[in-house]
DNA sequence: CCTTGTGAATCGTTTCACAGCC
DNA sequence: GGCTGTGAAACGATTCACAAGG
């Protein structure tokens, strides 16, 4: 199977928010024209976009929003929930801990670390928070298998070297650090510091014309 | 001049990181393939990035830190600070209002907003919560540029609604809903549903394999 | 008649490779 | 000799346009 463009997994994802939204909405069909328009984007581009996988719809008719909603969840892996672990229970780490959309979609904090010991031992949301010196052993006993890192940006690369000798294979990182991994290893930042930056550089850019 | 790419932009906003820790261990100067090591890219790269905005290197010798330093600052229009708010004073933008690495890089929140009441008056760094009704009066006394949405889903798009009509064309959306803009607002989403959903399926395709 | 699925064409980005300069 | 700056080539993603099927 040919290697698919991250473009095409990150508009996956969104379709399949607007999916839901009409599945909501009592909605039983749908042409990619309609979701096209919902997500900014055009019909032949969702057309290829589920191409890549299958063919789900009908010609003449669209697809059916419950049997596609079912497919991009089996193609994203959203059939079954995943173990998060959280390292860092600062402001951003401990707002992530007691997000409550999280387990909704299917990703499920099990661990919490800090090595702060001021932050050991607080709860969120039914999960207390250990000592980072525990880390590795506590990943491979949880069965944890995505990692957020949400340290300060001197710490992250060691946490992130970390969290993949423990056999994580995906972070997402929040911390404003550009930080490296084996190749074995996906990466997704958030990196407030590079999209403040893109602003800053589209409103220069704007007033430059 | 040629439209930018938004990759080069991100990479631009990456070396600018690398070059300030090269600056701080005291290096002079620095050649393209230390700087596209550093940033997981190619020297080619580099030089091409640079390339669209003038020529900032000497053959032979490489770029002068602290110029390039300087070029890229002015190229992404970091010489100057902006004016941010922050709309929504839940668990994530209260921990935005309170992150100290915003000021330090030339965004300084001057205005937090929201419409629980309980949550009005309370003061993080210096400033107060603010009832989302005086949103619009607010963003233009207080000459702000970028609004950054930090509100649940359902209320997202409203919110962007209102700062682009009150003159905000730079967002940064914290949200997990897909919002959309006019095209004179630059909108960057940091959507964590989104990209633990592109991890979900990175580590499920590696299953596949 | 409407809408999908897809090869072919187009467009944009990255990589190559080398002339030019220190 | 070493490294930049840049056209040209290669690659990858998007858009087009149409045959096929409901």
């Amino acid at each position: 199977m040919k290697r698919i463009a991250e473009s095409t997994v990150r508009r996956l994802s969104l379709y399949l928010r607007f999916l839901e939204e009409f599945e909501k909405a009592g909605k039983l069909t749908i042409a990619s024209g309609e979701l096209a328009r919902s997500g900014g984007t055009t019909s032949a581009q969702v057309r290829k976009d589920l191409s890549f996988f299958g063919s789900f719809g009908k010609r003449g008719l669209g697809y059916s929003i419950r049997e596609l909603t079912g497919a991009i969840r089996g193609i994203l892996g959203l059939k079954h929930s995943w173990k998060v672990v959280i390292v860092g229970a600062g402001k951003i780490g401990a707002a992530l801990a007691q997000y409550s959309g999280f387990p909704d979609r299917g990703f499920n904090v099990v661990g919490i670390f800090d090595n702060d010991p001021r932050r050991v031992g607080q709860w969120y949301d039914g999960v207390a928070v250990a000592d980072v010196c525990s880390l590795e052993a506590d990943v491979r006993r949880l069965g944890a298998e995505i990692a957020i890192i949400a340290v300060p940006p001197q710490a992250a690369q060691g946490v992130a070297d970390r969290v993949a000798a423990a056999g994580i294979h995906a972070i997402l990182d929040f911390s404003t650090a550009a930080i490296t991994v084996p190749p074995s290893v996906t990466l997704r930042s958030m990196n407030m510091a590079v999209e403040l930056e893109i602003l800053s550089f589209a409103l220069t850019e704007g007033a430059r014309q």
